[in-house]
RNA sequence: CGCGGGGUGGAGCAGUCUGGUAGCUCGUUGGGCUCAUAACCCAAAGGUCACAGGUUCAAAUCCUGUCCCCGCAACCA
């Protein structure tokens, strides 16, 4: 018996969940089951974390107090829980005492180790994200990349951890423990990340109050990576007297082992080694790096409109057919796609006509042979207890590899061999032909058997439906141990309840029209909400966001004739365009429009320019002004003019 | 030469690390069965495993090169 400490990250309280975090704790979950249904000491924690600006402002704008905001979201993630089953053993937040007491001890061992010091931190600072951008990296006039807000320069004494020093440390790592990053192909990616240096991380905020004060460093808080790393640690009572749980977990423990989207796997694997490491704390054994759920083929976003909504397939299908599409739709590490149509398939054709509909002719065979009783011979040699042997071995080399579709697929071949033998031994035949002989008995015994051997398989997958299999097949408790998986489970002449359909199929053709009904409902809600509302009471220009005449003139807008057009090199958004003004020497411009415009298309067409805007360098090339687009979204369509106009024309 | 993932019957995917008859689910066509949730069983059609070269007795798999698709990064003056 060996000692598990599985984790999920603890999420951001800034959004409410979806499948991505759903996901992750779906697949967490399987595991922690799996494990302690083979006998193994598991320890599953989940959690939130609460701090930063973002939440700080987020709870100022609806003018409540952020714990309120945070406590919100969590109350979301705790009904979530009881949906879907989740049997995590803690729930850690960052605003807790005790992660705020692991916090301080993990910092008062860094500091110990010699590997903070203060420094100045110059930049251009974007609140929401809580970074320090470069000049390179921000948008048009001086914007986030991320949020397009307007970034402020800020220069702040912060503390700074020299992980710098640890890159060969790491590498070492990497070499000498080549299973610590999972998949494979992932520990290529970190080690060419750390290979190609390490520059020492800032580690404090000087203006972030929602945060954990920074001991010994007044002025400074905790900044949200070390912070929220920490609740792995903190959550096991690391830094509090009762810290039984981490001597047992993660000091002394044999498997620690945090999963995560592939997307904060650097964090992982990078900056939280080092921290421990300057710590001198143990490391994790496992960093898991799944990969992501695409819509329809794309890359889910809110902006695409596309997100998969759990809770109507929830609602719908119940939690544990989502569960199973998860898992069994995934190969586990790469990205995999979510269809409605995709869904509803796997629904009716592996849930309902495999396993309820086998389960349901197998037990009204049962019924109308032995008087609503399960048959009264076993048998333990035949041909599907030896496919059965074979199918629980690679279900649970599967299981060991995490390759939780593969397991899934194994059971599912004993679903299949199962109704071949149904049918090539006819036992609707036998009962009318001979009624309830032995032989009949045994053919039943062994189908119920074979299925019951799935749902067992099943329990940790699906924790809600498997013991209901199960029930329907005459076992009324459900094992905790996966000893079970092994053949003759079940009971003789044990009574057996009517069967009800577990998994009622779905009409695909109806379904889909209903879920795209439902989806263009949606689009309607948010573009009424999109709708600005006309102000009330006349208010001053400040205010609205009203500029006057004057102002708009400022702006020279003016009718050009484009020349010449050609792609610029390497970029696949901007045209380099050469634009008559009217001026005598014509102008270059860059204008990202490349894809939704071809080159030769433009040539002779008048555009509106803005004529008087600072030049610009895009990659490598000095535009002289901009072209005028309507931009849906984000896809740019032209302003030309109603007719021909000379060159230069201004536009008002 | 920015980083990564992918290209396998009509659709969606496994198999590639560790070379040995190309597999799964769905769909299509024909047949069977009637216990079961219009389900289940059998059979068939359908693949130059992106392309080219190489290694090998043998390549979807290993090596080299090329093309295409998708993310990320850069880029929307």
């Amino acid at each position: 018996m060996s000692t598990f400490y599985l984790t999920t990250p603890i999420y951001y309280v800034n959004a409410l969940p979806h499948i991505g975090h759903i996901f992750t704790t779906t697949v967490t979950d399987t595991l922690a089951r799996y494990l302690r249904m083979t006998g193994h000491e598991v320890y599953f924690l989940t959690g939130t974390d609460e701090h930063g600006q973002n939440i700080e402002r987020a709870a100022l704008a609806e003018g409540i107090e952020p714990i309120v905001l945070a406590d919100r979201v969590v109350a979301k993630y705790r009904e979530l829980r009881d949906r879907l089953e989740f049997s995590y053993d803690d729930f850690v937040r960052t605003t807790e005492e005790r992660h705020k007491r692991g916090v301080e001890e993990i910092v008062r061992r860094i500091e110990a180790a010699g590997d903070f010091y203060t420094s100045p931190h110059e930049g251009w600072y974007c609140s929401p994200c809580e970074t320090f951008y470069t000049e390179k990296e921000l948008g048009p006039g001086k914007t986030c990349p991320v949020h397009d807000l307007p970034v402020e320069w800020k220069s702040e004494e912060n503390v700074f951890f020299r992980l710098s020093k640890y890159q060969q440390p790491l590498l070492d790592l990497y070499d000498q423990h080549p299973e610590f990053v999972r998949p494979e192909s992932r520990l290529n990616e970190v080690r060419a990340f750390v290979a190609a240096g390490l520059r020492d991380l800032s580690v404090s905020r000087a203006n972030v109050d929602w945060a954990i004060p920074f001991p010994g460093r007044p002025g400074q808080t905790v900044y949200v990576w070390l912070d929220a790393l920490t609740n792995y640690l903190s959550a096991l009572g690391f830094g509090s007297e009762e810290d039984a749980l981490y001597g047992k977990f993660w000091e002394h423990g044999d498997v620690r082992l945090h999963m995560m989207g592939k997307d904060i796997l650097r964090f992982h694997a990078v900056y939280w080694p080092a921290f421990l490491m300057a710590a001198g704390l143990p490391l994790p054994t496992v960093i898991w790096a799944h990969g992501w759920w695409q819509r329809d083929g794309r890359k889910v976003s809110k902006s695409a409109g596309n997100l998969v909504r759990p809770d109507e397939l929830i609602e719908r299908f119940g939690s544990d057919s989502v569960r199973y599409f998860l898992l069994r739709e995934m190969v586990f590490g790469q990205d995999a796609n979510f269809s409605d149509e995709g869904f509803v398939d796997r629904y009716n054709s592996d849930l309902a006509n495999d396993l309820g509909n086998t389960v349901s002719r197998l037990v009204t065979l049962s019924r109308s042979a032995f008087g609503g009783r399960t048959p009264p011979n076993a048998c333990s040699d035949n041909v599907l207890a030896v496919t059965a042997k074979k199918v629980v071995a690679d279900y649970h080399t599967a299981m060991g590899d995490l390759a939780f579709s593969r397991a899934l697929e194994s059971l599912w071949r004993l679903l299949a061999e199962t109704n071949q033998y149904i049918v090539s031994h006819e036992p609707w035949k036998l009962i009318k032909t001979e009624g309830p002989t032995a032989k009949l008995s045994r053919i039943l015994w062994i189908g119920l058997e074979a299925v019951r051997i799935v749902a067992t398989g099943l329990l940790p997958f699906m924790p809600k439906i498997a013991p209901q299999v199960l029930a329907a097949l005459g076992v009324t408790t459900p094992p905790d141990s996966l000893d079970a998986l092994r053949w003759g489970g079940t009971p003789t002449e044990a009574e057996l309840p009517a069967p009800s359909p577990l998994f009622p199929r779905i009409d695909k053709e109806a379904y889909l029209g209903e879920a795209r009904a439902q989806g263009q409902e949606k689009q309607k809600t948010m573009e009424i909400a999109a709708t600005p509302i006309a102000p009330e009471a006349p208010a001053t220009a400040e205010k609205t966001g009203l500029i006057s005449i004057d102002q708009f003139f400022q702006a020279e807008l003016k009718v050009a004739t484009i020349l010449a057009a050609e792609p610029v090199p390497k970029s696949n958004k901007l045209l380099k365009l050469t634009a008559d003004l009217g001026e005598g020497a014509p102008r270059t411009i860059v204008a990202g429009i490349a894809l939704a415009y071809k080159p030769e298309d433009l040539v002779g067409k008048q555009v509106v320019v803005a004529a008087n805007l600072q030049p610009a360098k895009l990659m490598g090339v000095e535009s002289q002004g901009m072209v005028l687009a309507a931009s849906l979204d984000g896809k740019p369509v032209l302003l030309h003019p109603g007719a021909q106009v000379p060159n230069g024309t201004r536009v008002k």
